[in-house]
DNA sequence: CGGTGCATTGATCAGAATCAATGATCGTGG
DNA sequence: CCACGATCATTGATTCTGATCAATGCACCG
């Protein structure tokens, strides 16, 4: 669960101006559509921010002033009831963007797991480059697309999938979001804690723990230290996350 | 239950072009930011078709070659597992577009729930309209927005509320609906069964019909001929769509 | 009038939640 | 470097919500 900062020593203070064309997720796929002159313009509203874990980024409901890239770290994006039930919309790994769905107000919280950096741009500023750069409007269309089928998996996850399912659903995400960042594919890290899966799954951290404990048995999952998994046959994991027979 | 077209004699045959000028929901969220000039473009390349209860408009995985506006009826759209579970993701009443969140072919499928006229929009072309009318991208961003805002709070409901919580949640929002149609917010007709209302709300038919027995008994709402459903105390409803107490 | 499809209600079951205790891991400070 | 405390994960016992199985009721339609 260890998830240290590269370079830990030096915090950010708040509000760097943002270098974009040495940064490490540039190649995102926020950015990765601009020219190295429309970067440069991004990089003239673009601030870098870092956070210590827990720290929250924005809370639902607050005005919706600024967007962001997770450069470093983790994220979590959740809902609130009144009660107290949590419930986690998705998580931001580095490279992925904040703030796609939102109005005038934040629609969902969002808090740092671990440390994390974020490049911070001004929503008015980001809006405004629309007009000169169309396909930047195109590209957030599409993350948005993206970011739509998503939440519809996870509506037919938390509607009509049991535990294991779910679980299962949950790792083979996590893989393929591996295998896209050219990492192994069956060797899969979990950054983040059982509590996180649970409300990420709508679970409670006692089910989410029974049911590794179950697919280890079954050697359907290896879990070494470190909190790392291993999956000996990814289509195996396939079929369990439809069909947990 | 009942929910005839309103010309139920005329049935259109299949793509019948498009008057937009002299459409019923010109002024949905899609059409309405378009001029006179820009609805006579989009209208070259709008067709009319109508299809029948239980008739499917696409499928998940066919290839996403049309957009849909509905102009009438109530459509659903739904996910399946390999056992047949169902999960419904959404319901569009006439005036939603229909036709967001896809990439090269369709993540969910729709179906019609009661006889449907929809407008039919080639894609292609469709995209091909974006360039010159940057403000219609802008406004597909903005509803794509406005989805995913809705898909997570659908998460929300979901992953962490009760039965009871869930029902209130689904009549409190065809509440606003219709109150945003300009209908009472205090008399809401139901048009979908109750199979339907468990596939969207993650339950069964059972839960859902026991759960609306609940709210009469204690008088939280009245249901008179027809599935319509009366809310007394709309604060009431509210409350218990987030603490059922 | 009877049949078909949908809704309601009842009895029982099961999966996950809750309550409770123990165990492992990590960071801290002596 | 080890011991302690804190946090997090695991496991067990029990409860409870909603699912499943089953029967009856109701409304609309031919």
């Amino acid at each position: 669960m260890q998830y240290p900062l590269k370079d830990p020593i030096k915090r950010w203070s708040d509000s760097i101006p943002a270098p974009c064309a040495a940064c490490g997720v540039r190649d995102s796929v926020f950015c990765s559509v601009l020219s190295d002159q429309e970067l440069q313009r991004l990089s003239s509203f673009a601030f870098n921010v870092s956070q210590d874990a827990r720290e929250i980024i924005f809370s639902e409901g607050d005005s919706a002033d600024h967007l962001f890239n997770v450069t470093e770290g983790l994220v979590k994006l959740y809902k609130l009831l009144p009660d107290g039930r949590e419930q986690i919309t998705g998580f931001l790994f580095s490279g992925d963007f904040l703030g796609i769905a939102m109005n005038d107000t934040y629609a969902y919280s969002a808090e740092a797991i671990t440390p994390v950096r974020l490049c911070r741009f001004n929503r008015k500023d980001l809006e405004g480059m629309f007009q000169q750069t169309p396909h930047l409007e195109t590209r957030m269309l599409n993350m948005a697309s993206n970011e739509l089928a998503q939440a519809q998996d996870q509506i037919l996850l938390l509607g009509r999938k049991t535990a294991k399912e779910r679980l299962c659903s949950f790792l083979l995400s996590l893989s393929q979001r591996s295998e896209r960042r050219g990492d192994s594919a069956t060797v899969i890290p979990i950054p983040m804690g059982r509590e996180a899966i649970a409300d990420y799954l709508g679970l409670t951290t006692e089910t989410v723990s029974r049911t590794f404990s179950k697919l280890k048995k079954e050697n359907s999952i290896l879990v070494s230290k470190g909190g790392i998994v291993e999956v000996p046959d990814l289509e195996l994991l396939a079929t369990l996350a439809e069909d947990s027979s």
